[in-house]
DNA sequence: TTTTGTGAACTAGTTCACAGCT
DNA sequence: AGCTGTGAACTAGTTCACAAAA
């Protein structure tokens, strides 16, 4: 017979009708969101499904059915319209709102990341960092991000209303920090520290490995040594 | 009938007869990796598919057919040698040799990545930074990495045998910058930049897209908003 | 007995191909 | 005519379950 621990790892987050749509589809939208922008800033008002694969290397089927889940948003015959498409695109994703963020660690990676233009760009506010150095905590980032201490962290979130939290601190105490972040109540991690981290079901985290992804290239370039002839 | 363009966009870096694994499968290998040097530095001599997958959520099946597609590494009815294992697949993922980065830009983001702790971990050396503004170049980084003019990439590449290029410049630059690293004749490219660049099929790119992710979890939040009754 | 290595079954994700709308 | 939205077909990836090895 079949084992039921089928819900195991995903566990009961469910409380939201739409569960199925998987997180390869969410992260297409938002490569289509930035296509987007870029044709309206180049003036163009409609574009099909196809142009927009083309333009992209994308494929025309997998973006009508991307965005199928959510609703009919082309035209038959025309195509979409570049910016009702934008639109209905920023606030599936709820980028509406501004959506404010936390960087946890105040050492080079959190530094660079509460600076880094791209995350500002489509509505996000980077408004705090925090670290435990009392050396940093009271001085800003270039870029003008305060650095608060951690143990203010729950009131601050509050105050600011953060929604995100960023993890840029050493492995060894990243799970200490997530906890600390769970804690104050924020229900979105992006960590960047490698290894494995915990978070209860409800918080959704989500980790970038640049230790993975260096060693996939590396894995790549053994590959394709072995076998020069 | 079916068409053919089946291999379009791979294309063919298949000179290496192992065309099949994917790139799910390396990522898992680096994580296993991590755990059994973990296991290793806590003094465990051997471990099961069985035991390694309840320790870090992996599952056991998987853990064994990842495995399975490059040898027959373990012992049946005891396992397998931490010591031995971790040896295969440094060599696997082509860790048995110093393997040397640049890094293009040196804003906030490239100095971060170049003193990133995490990238010497397993044997990546960060060799040089590239940038163009002479107010940069024939300074260092923090941790001592060299600034050079990108005008110089292919002599230094070539100078300390540099294989990977990381790029953390700024999107509208980030193609120009490939196309140079493409040049000079590096294989594998780790992208920070948003947004779409173009690679001869014998170049590895690996993209990391932070606003990607970031908005991955702006998803997350207003799924769940939009249903607390 | 324990645990691997692996075909078979299953699940998820992508692409095709076309009915139906404009 | 042109293009969307979508069931059906296909492909990739995961998990099961067991024969074979130690």
């Amino acid at each position: 017979m079949k084992t039921s621990n089928k819900a195991s790892t995903r566990a009961s987050t469910g409380r939201q009708g739409s569960d199925q749509v998987s997180e390869l589809t969410t992260n297409r939208l938002s490569v289509y969101l930035r296509c987007l922008n870029l044709l309206d800033d180049a003036g163009v008002r409609t574009i099909s499904s196809q142009a927009l694969a083309e333009q992209f290397h994308l494929n025309a089927a997998q973006i009508r059915k991307d965005l199928a889940y959510f609703g009919e948003f082309g035209v038959r015959g025309v195509g979409y319209y570049v910016r009702d498409l934008k639109r209905h695109l920023r606030q599936i994703l709820g980028l509406d709102r501004k959506l404010r963020v936390a960087i946890m660690g105040a050492g080079n990676l959190g530094l660079a990341l509460a600076d880094y233009p791209g995350f500002r760009q489509e509505g996000f506010e980077i408004s705090a960092l925090f670290d435990t150095l009392s050396t940093k905590v009271g001085e800003r980032s270039r870029g003008g991000v305060p650095i608060y201490d951690i143990h203010d962290l729950k009131k601050i979130v509050r105050r600011d209303s953060i929604s995100i939290a960023v993890i840029a601190v050493p492995a060894p105490s990243a799970q200490h920090v997530v906890n600390l972040v769970v804690a104050a109540g924020i229900k979105a991690v992006l960590n960047f520290s490698p290894g494995t981290l915990e978070a209860p079901p409800e918080v959704k985290l989500k980790s970038v490995d640049l230790t993975v992804s260096l060693e996939s290239l590396s894995f790549f370039l053994a590959q394709g040594d072995g076998d020069e002839t």
